[in-house]
DNA sequence: ATAGATAAGGTCAGTAAAGGTCAAAAAAGA
DNA sequence: TCTTTTTTGACCTTTACTGACCTTATCTAT
């Protein structure tokens, strides 16, 4: 297993134990306990922990530092509804996907509803479709599939 | 015997002994243990594990990667197979509204996709469309979320 | 007060460890 | 022979890990 895991593991625990979704931790202690160096600490956090990923990190440094992480439950179906609000009556490709991906990863959407958007506006689709209406189209579907889903 | 037989055997064989129909490997490790490059593992699974096949590929890069198979029901993919394959260049309304009811009560699709579907081919959507490739473009749509979801 | 010393955590660039892609060459089949 | 499948290797992208150096907070002796 992965140390990374291994860290990540960790920190789930805590938070689990935790009464407030929230679980503090000591950076230099957690890494001599898992055995690697206190900077890979960081790296999980910023790669697994992120505020994407429903978490908030806050820390201190000096004498008696810490490290917190807190879960935070991030309003789905609003936070779906600004998304949906923030599409126009156009939307060009490379924004449609970033936008899905952004979804996922903000986790408003699962992994199955984000491929079936992709699938909804795939080149193989849009061939299908007269070039000018395109914007139009891809914004129309994504909105729809983004309502269906509230 | 072929280098990709040899492989293919050696990953049905994992697959029969692993409890869930799924095996993880580590790519290189696999290639240096049957004696192929690295890259032929891609090409046995990209031509012999595919959804068609009924396998589902997931996989890591980075330090401790893995590409993970996994064996899906075959009436599944199969049957999603058959009416992929049973929709041709059009497809009418009250059809594809059918169709999709029918994959859900089959327990093809779950119904959170069916409602993806419907709302993809709504009539919010239709009406960004000139009425003349309506039928064209929901064959085109449902097809390709079906097949997103082999 | 305040200057060090000490005790945290933060950053970043570099290296290593995976897997992915693609096109060309080779082999096998038809 | 002609076409399809297999094999290979060069190069790419992503993820993980490490260590040197930096910043901030606290404590302690003057």
């Amino acid at each position: 297993m992965k140390m990374s895991d291994i860290i990540t593991a960790r920190i789930m625990q805590m938070l689990e134990q935790s009464e407030y979704n929230s679980a503090e931790i000591q950076r230099n202690e957690l890494a001599a306990l898992v055995g690697c160096v206190p900077s890979q600490i960081n790296y999980v956090l910023a790669s697994r922990f992120t505020p994407e990923h429903g978490f908030v990190i806050e820390s201190r440094r000096g004498g008696g530092g810490y490290i917190r992480i807190t879960r935070v439950s991030l309003d789905r179906s609003s936070a779906l509804m600004h998304i949906i609000n923030s599409i126009g009556g156009e939307l060009d490709a490379s924004t449609a996907r970033i936008l899905i991906e952004n979804s996922l990863q903000a986790d408003l959407i699962d992994g199955k509803s984000a491929e079936l958007m992709q699938a909804a506006i795939s080149s193989t689709v849009l061939r299908e479709i007269p070039p000018i209406l395109k914007d139009r189209f891809r914004a129309a579907v994504i909105k729809q599939m983004l309502i269906a889903l509230i």
